[in-house]
DNA sequence: TTCGCCCTCCTACCTCGGTAGGAGGCAGCG
DNA sequence: CGCTGCCTCCTACCGAGGTAGGAGGGCGAA
């Protein structure tokens, strides 16, 4: 009755760490290999694995559209994906796209244990719940068309909605970021507008939900 | 080359209930028990557990001095703080005596596993240097003094930093709670004081960041 | 080059959030 | 009994946050 796991990854060699990780472990079992995206989607058809793991950057097909496919043919399909950056944008998309939940790549390997358990046992990830609900509130998108048009935020709306997530006002943005509060509101706007959000404490919610961030150096006040 | 476990907790039932649960995983051995803080400082010092399973309320020595103490004793040592309530007070003096994370009693088994092997790794729980980032916060106090006289939240007080916590208005709040708006600004005035905080923001991030709460049911709206 | 996007900054406006300070009711305690 | 703490609600004030709308510069694609 182990966890069976399809592993989804264009290299090689991450495919054989986590092979050598999941090895290890007596309760989870990797039971096949995709290299592609479209791989992905058919093996996840011919195994009907407990959990797929999913890479995002993948040949062919990649791991969103893949996600989207393996859940269509199977609703029940639990899908965990990998990323590698601490806040990117393919975080909506995945969890739009039906994921169960999603890890860092660089995280510690006990942590994506915990998940492949948690999401194998029907929970979606690192905060039972709270994932669900980010995951309603991206299904249930304002616009019901809108079909790969969400947008994206650009790089310095990343920088500020990164300091807005850890409590700093739009002044002290402002000088982390050595431009004007004005900027800043500017930035803020547009970040909220493009995620449908109220205010920046719905910002600061979505973002410790979701997990979108990891904390690096703090500002230097 | 198992982790090992001092269970410390004043119902038997209690730390029956660990040990069974914690004898199901092949890396995990209850080395010893504790019934009571004293015994808790005294196996810690004898056993040398990796992980210290804490409850707070225990005769003798709450879990709070306990862990102040086997810190003292062994700065190295590891203290997983359990707690009954979502919010709770204690959280905060078990970050600042210590304590390298804490779980919920009613968590999921899978979450007080994962939790035990994250801190025996050496990490801080849950969301690695976060809680780090948190525990600093605590120990550096704005007054360098105050014994055991951190303020601690009303109930009426919990029940609006909860809801703050998940990014409602004030106004939302009040119809939640059914009372004014001006009464949630009151409550809210005195949270952000007896916590240090800023604003309602900050409130949030620690809130998020400390994992001081579970997601119940939404608001009506 | 022209178009479009991004980043920057501005003014003006208004709402929301937080503070200050007071007030009444209610329950527990010495 | 009076004291204290908690919960409730109020007015008044003001600063921070968010919106609207415009503007200029840089840069890359058509």
């Amino acid at each position: 009755m182990s966890i069976r796991i399809l592993v989804a990854d264009d290299q090689s060699m991450v495919r054989a760490g986590f092979r050598m990780l999941l090895g290890g472990e007596p309760d989870i079992e990797v039971v096949a290999e995709a290299s592609n995206g479209l791989e992905a989607v058919d093996k996840a058809a011919r195994f009907h694995p407990d959990v797929v793991l999913m890479d995002i950057r993948m040949p062919e097909l990649d791991g969103l559209e893949a996600t989207r496919r393996i859940l269509a043919a199977d609703a029940d399909a639990r899908v965990l994906v990998l990323t590698t950056f601490d806040l990117d944008e393919y975080v909506y998309e995945a969890l739009r796209a039906g994921a169960s939940g999603f890890v860092l790549k660089d995280d510690p390997p006990e942590q994506l244990l915990a998940a492949i358990r948690i999401v194998a046992a029907g929970e979606a990830l690192l905060s039972p719940a709270i994932t669900k609900r980010v995951i309603e509130r991206f299904t249930r998108l304002p616009r019901p068309e809108a079909p790969r048009g969400l947008e994206e935020l650009t790089e310095r709306e990343l920088d500020v909605f990164r300091l807005v997530a850890r409590g700093l006002s739009n002044a002290e943005i402002g000088k982390e970021l050595f431009i004007s509060e004005t900027t800043v509101k500017t930035h803020i706007t547009h970040v909220l507008r493009k995620l449908g959000l109220r205010d920046r404490v719905q910002a600061v919610v979505l973002a410790h939900e979701a997990a979108l961030f990891e904390p690096d150096e703090r500002p230097a006040g």
